[in-house]
DNA sequence: TGCGTGCCATAGGGTTTCCCTATGGGACGG
DNA sequence: CCGTCCCATAGGGAAACCCTATGGCACGCA
């Protein structure tokens, strides 16, 4: 019994013909005359009745209709399985990352990619979220990684985690507690990311709040950088904000301190792609290595995928 | 790629030699060594490191035996299942009948089954239901119904329906409504299956009732046919006792009449198996189309299985 | 270092399965 | 009766699978 007579057999029991059936697996009549004769042969009984212008199936043909489409499928299933991995052998991979994915432990994450999967080519991409959420929604770039919230229309968006944003100063007095918007609008700032400016997704959530109030923020400096920025403020020339990740991460200076707004302010990370769109096995690959890398990282009370669930 | 490669593959993968997957395969190395170096042409991939004693799985390989092993087991499942169906025709079915399974519409079921699967041997036993349970248990015979209760150690038992029990009489007068146990006790009985005696489910059943209140069951004949013991009730010789399917049975005569029990009693039909134990297809067939047409003839509320379900 | 052993790859040849075109016989419908 | 449709078989070619025999390479041991 081989794959290739069940397959005939299937498709004549299908159609109730041997004509239609080569028809169907683009094959001759008489291979699929031959390929039943042989199962016939093998089971020692006859699975159809010939007669008039269609096929009856016999008893026998009728319980094993089930039992080889089901074989058959599973079959074809793990060889499709193995085509998409062996995709992993070649190929592109497109990917967006966090512009500063260093500080979620993503800084050998293409390293670690390419290192498992010599040879495919990749690509990723990572100046800031919105461009990243733009090139993805073009299909540009296959899938990516950003902080929310971002314009969301043709993207599939998976929030992964949230980082908390703290208020950076080297001249306030920390026993004024959390800070509020009305004294951000009095403060003197520096903000990074220039280039996207207040599309900047943690630029948009301040903004919305200081509109919601009836206040302006109005930075004294924008840098591109966020090692400029703290530079700048570790002299004492403005104030500035900026998730956990960053205020943890090693190049943070010791005489500048944190505090958390009065409203606790979070950076969403998430996971998206395009809405409906094939993903090659490669980047979905480079997805997974990412999203695992980043909730390894994280604190469990981060984890909104983990929250979700519990 | 086909299934002969992928289990010389696997073979290979899990023994780390070719020579020792052909051992275990039955077949020579060489055709070993040929699947495989087809299957690597076909991937375009080396699967193996050849080096020293053993053979070292390359990163496909890994990522492609998991694949591998689903296809090739779904398929092997799927054939074992062909095979045990095919044992439907040939093979020995063995099975327990009711003694009165005519009642209940099993007049025709080896005719039936037989029709289905002309080639299988039947032996059906149905003495009564407490010798087919210990055939069951013992082995002997594989499955098969009968009337609880009886000793269930080591049976799988699946009650079906349940049939109520009524007393039978030519003589009494109606109107005196439900029968007591009292009034059993001092009735003058006729009880068939004298073989079984007071093992007989029904039989049990009263004794144990009768026992509760201090009471003594004598029967003054004791017969082996229920035709007979109906017989002796139309005279006014005795009074007995009897499931529904019976009463409402063509043999059953029309000058006697029967009343419930004022506590209902009930025979309750059920399906068994020896436990843990394996079912050979024919008689698991046999098994299905006894319940099917058990359950086909039952009154909806008679089945316990639907209660169970409501 | 040389020798024996184990292992895989390849050659050459045979068998089986699958594929094709061509042909013939039977059933069905107009 | 004739045309159409359908399946079975014949004959032949290609591919996959099987075998024995042989050669090359790696490894372990004296």
């Amino acid at each position: 019994m081989t794959l290739t007579q069940l397959r005939a057999f299937l498709a004549a029991y299908e159609l109730g013909s041997f004509t239609a059936a080569a028809r169907k697996l683009e094959t001759s009549q008489a291979s699929v005359s031959e390929l039943i004769s042989r199962l016939e042969q093998e089971l020692n009984h006859s699975l159809f009745t010939r007669g008039g212008r269609r096929l009856i199936p016999t008893t026998i043909a009728v319980e094993l209709q089930v039992h080889a489409l089901q074989s058959v499928t599973s079959f074809d299933n793990g060889v499709e399985a193995l085509k998409s991995m062996s995709s992993l052998e070649g190929g592109v991979c497109t990917f967006g990352v966090l512009r500063y994915g260093a500080h979620y432990g993503l800084a050998d994450l293409v390293q670690r990619f390419h290192r498992r999967y010599p040879k495919v080519k990749v690509r990723l991409v990572g100046l800031n979220s919105v461009a990243v959420a733009e090139s993805v929604a073009s299909g540009e770039v296959e899938a990516g990684l950003i902080v929310l919230p971002v314009v969301e229309t043709g993207l599939q968006v998976r929030p992964l985690f949230r980082d908390e944003v703290y208020y950076i100063s080297a001249t306030r007095d920390p026993s004024r507690g959390p800070m509020t918007m009305e004294e951000l609008a009095e403060s003197k700032l520096v903000l990074y990311d220039a280039f996207a400016g207040w599309r900047d997704p943690t630029r948009r959530q301040i903004l919305e709040r200081a509109r919601l109030k009836g206040l302006k923020i109005d930075p004294a400096i924008e840098v591109e950088h966020v090692d400029t920025a703290l530079e700048l403020v570790a002299t004492g020339a403005a104030d500035t904000f900026a998730p956990q990740a960053i205020v943890n991460g090693p190049g943070f200076p010791k005489t500048i301190k944190a505090v958390p707004f009065a409203e606790p302010l979070y950076d969403t990370v998430a996971l998206i792609q395009r809405e409906a769109a094939y993903i090659s096995p490669s980047t979905r690959k480079m997805a997974q290595m990412a999203e695992r890398t980043l909730l390894a990282k994280v604190a469990p009370e981060q984890n909104v995928r983990r929250q979700i669930r519990s």
